[in-house]
DNA sequence: AATGAATGAGGTTTCATTCAT
DNA sequence: GATGAATGAAACCTCATTCAT
């Protein structure tokens, strides 16, 4: 799975009609079951289309590359986690820290709760593959809503650097949770293993 | 990059001559230039065999097949990271735990400052590709020193898991790590980062 | 040449578009040339794909392995053989052993006298290599007509074994035939030839 | 396996001293075993070193080529079916047909009754591969005893060619016998088979 | 807009053979 | 004379992608 230009991936037909969505819809369904079921190099094009019911002809029409569905997947987990994680900030004015972060703990582990094994995989392909970058957008708007936050209570930033801290608690939350679906899908729901990441994220944030 | 059979990785050649072993060594070598400079998919058995200036008739007298080089590589990575951790871990009698969670982040990061590109990838992405059972000897000689440890330091355990505590510190270690080596190397020579990761891990230790 | 997945030769696309039966018509053509030309080690794909003006992407929609090409080349032959033999033995109850005995073997004859270096390659050379099971199916009526012949003939039969006596009959005209295509094509419209092997086989019918 | 220049089949060293004549003998055995065992495609030079204890640079002192094992193996069997033959053949002016026909297919079955596999083989690669000229001069010195033998007795010879009678003799020998000896090796010691087989060629011949 | 046949580059791997030691 | 490491040509086959229908 090679990286590919990332700029080209808009550049095919948006799918607007309710058909191309089901065929788009399709694909990216059918890209997770194959990857889960058999790994990154399973995904070749033929076996999409098989599994997705589309020809060659037609996924073409939608992804400029085979790449482009994984990232779109990629895309799509990364815009859930985010959102799910700035509905936490934006609660943040009227909440104490310990509750904010194990509510965000929640929030990430309730992302990872779906399909573990498919973020698992998507968070090697972010790693390794499509690097910086790609969903850097979303990740640094999470990132800096972190930093805002924490430059908001001083006293527990104390004199130390926001920047350092917000990637520390962001790399570990997907480093552990990624880890974890990967090798022990079981602990994802253990109260041990929350605790311990709170515990974790709070000594870094307070 | 597909998995392979681990259990080949015997079967070739043990290089014992002088010759071979630069052989082998001259492979490595090139598999990580080529992995670090253009990614996982250009490592292609001509690209190394170009690059380590060898015939592929001779890289096949030593590699069952392409995928042992990268298993190879992870192995050194693993071997290294594990000897060193353990080594602190011998320490630990002696020492009262910040001390010992303070040298093991130093050793950790001492371990990824040689080469920080080639081991974020080898630590996530192949890592997970071989699976389980590659390095786990090695991962698990580490995990279970560290669970042995805390079961000595009952106080600072309470009445916590520590198998979960374990997985926790080491994922927290990795994920983090690997993170900045990929995408802010910068930090991984920073003060406030080692600061930040001691807290963490000191906190879910006692 | 390998022997090879016989099950997977239906694995693939049958022809039935116009275009793609020209496409393996094409193939075994090529392939009959290549083999009868250079013999059986230069029948490569690279090579069949050259004589033929396909692609190997094509080549490998309609033709599973290598091997399947020979096969094909094989069954056909077998089916004309076969086709020639079960007709005449159909005229079986109204002719004398003698009259049938020449009608089979003008019949062997005359199959083998299209292309005679192609099919002693095939009938010897790849008959065994994909082992019995390939063309079984079609010898086998082709043993079984005969057996059942001579059942009916109890007087000529005597006490013999039918069965040891077909396979006599069969192997005779093959090795005898598939050599001299291959060594004497100039014997195979001979009369001596001819009557040599009537008598020959009568012998043993009758 | 590919035809080779079977005139450089002499052009190695021979192997005159002692030692030499042990690793070809031993070359011989083990390719006789690969091939019975595992196919012609088995028959690779690795394999004939590994198997027969011998380096390939050794190997390639004695044999200019790969195909060199297998004209020799079959040199050898030819050479000992002539040899049989001929030796019937010289009992010939003191024996009738009939007894002289059924020593000759005692002896020729007693030929191939030792290791009746690889004689299949060996048959078919004459038929395929090697094609005529490399066991001709021996096989031509037992039709010509054949002919000389036929012509002496004009009695029975009657008008007729006695070359085609031998070439079919021959040939029908050869080719019941392997085919036998392929996929029914246990007809080649049955009664039923010998007697059949005398019958056919005795009234080939008289 | 959809199809799916065709393409051909290119990857992995093996193996016959040579030659330095 | 023997060894076995090295070579590199070449085979098989797949797959991303295009394009005629």
């Amino acid at each position: 799975m090679a990286n590919r230009d990332i700029e080209a991936l808009k550049e095919r037909k948006k799918p607007t009609q309710e058909r191309s969505r089901a065929l788009v819809d399709a694909v990216l369904e059918a890209a997770a079951r194959i990857v889960v079921a058999e790994g990154l190099d399973a995904l070749t094009v033929p076996a999409l289309c098989d599994v997705a019911g589309v020809s060659p002809g037609s996924f073409y029409q939608y992804f400029p590359h085979k790449e482009a569905v994984l990232y779109a997947l990629l895309r799509r987990h990364a815009e859930d986690v985010t959102a799910r994680m700035l509905e936490v900030l934006a609660r943040a004015p009227s909440t104490p820290t310990p509750a904010l972060v194990a509510a965000a703990v929640d929030a990430f582990l309730a992302a990872h709760r779906v399909d573990p094994a498919l973020h698992a995989l998507l968070g090697r392909v972010v790693a390794s593959e499509a690097g910086p970058g790609l969903e850097d957008d979303l990740l640094q708007r999470f990132e800096l809503g972190l930093v805002a936050l924490m430059r908001a209570r001083p006293a527990e930033l104390r004199d130390r650097d926001p920047e350092v801290l917000a990637f520390l608690v962001i790399r570990t939350l997907e480093g552990v949770v990624h880890a974890a679906a990967r090798d022990r899908a079981g602990l994802l729901a253990t109260p041990a293993f929350r605790e311990g990441l709170v515990t974790q994220l709070l000594a870094v944030l307070a």
